[in-house]
DNA sequence: ATAAACTTTCAATTTTATTTGAAAGTTCGA
DNA sequence: TCGAACTTTCAAATAAAATTGAAAGTTTAT
């Protein structure tokens, strides 16, 4: 296998692996091109090689970038945006973690809030009494969920493993 | 608002939010109803309170069973199985971890010993090292990660955060 | 101001995921 | 062995998400 073949399998596994996990295939696939492809790489290249339309690599290139996961580049002399991801595999990680920590994490924090702040009742029933823990516990957790992303966004990569991974 | 405004609060956020990232919305809301009820549900009740078919609650609370975030109970006298949610939040975050785990991580870290183990080419130019770089350095990375949630699987929740958080 | 080069939008279409409910399957007591 | 009580399956219907591509919008050089 030459290297070639290695980065046509990547970027087609990571597409279904990808719609595995919820990020649909198309940015998956232009996510891992680029981080396969050393230098920047115009739209028009992009669709070319996915075969994709200009609608959906635009609004995808969009995204990635919304996620910091790539980067526009300008070159001198040429009206077109080129594209290039980021390399350094922490930055992308935590890139990650904190898109994930807006998009899962937060939400869930702001609805127990909101539940609590609505002032649970007092009812002193079996059920009503099993509510009130759930949701302070799951609202405790979550908050300490979000001490523990925010440790690993602080965090020095090498720190991190070392602290924890042998 | 009293508890039970809570409760249905809860269900119904739960399940919006679970399909923002990529549980659907059924399982959700099955889960939550769970888990903010003290006692065990028959499938009847479960569609009952939720407004869902038959198949449609079926399928969806024997992937709970998988996740192992819901147990089923029998009862005394009775032919019908009943569900009860797993309620200690330290240890449904820890069956959570170990399902992303197992959908997530394990695959990537498949694909890229694959395509490791049929030999990088050593082709010496730019595009080629980039390539053999990456592939290198995911892998690398996503070992990591792997020995990273085993050691959130393994530890105590109070030691975790003690460690990490304040 | 114009036109070429490029990017963005969005209604229509296609694809994928979820849900339904009736039929098939299973279990158990009599 | 039968049938009532219950669970599972799955093809069809529905709903949701992704994709297309042409039209609209923007930028820049002249």
């Amino acid at each position: 296998m030459n290297n070639q073949d290695a980065k046509i399998e990547f970027i087609h596994t990571w597409g279904i692996l990808g719609s595995q996990w919820g990020i649909n295939r198309s940015m998956a696939q232009i996510h891992a091109l680029l981080l396969m492809t050393k230098n920047a790489m115009s739209t028009e290249e992009i669709m070319g090689e996915l075969q994709l339309s200009r609608g959906n690599a635009n609004m995808n290139i969009r995204d990635l970038m919304n996620w910091n996961l790539i980067y526009k580049q300008i070159k001198a002399g040429d009206r077109k945006e080129y594209f290039i991801a980021e390399h350094d595999i922490w930055t992308i990680a935590t890139r990650v973690v904190s898109e994930r920590k807006r998009r899962e994490l937060i939400p869930a924090i702001e609805l127990l809030d909101r539940i609590k702040k609505d002032e649970l009742g007092g009812e002193k029933d079996a059920e009503s009494a099993h509510i009130k823990d759930m949701v302070n516990n799951l609202g405790d957790f979550l908050n300490k969920m979000d001490k523990l992303t925010e440790f690993m966004l602080k965090a020095e990569q090498s720190l991190l493993f070392k602290l924890i991974v042998k």
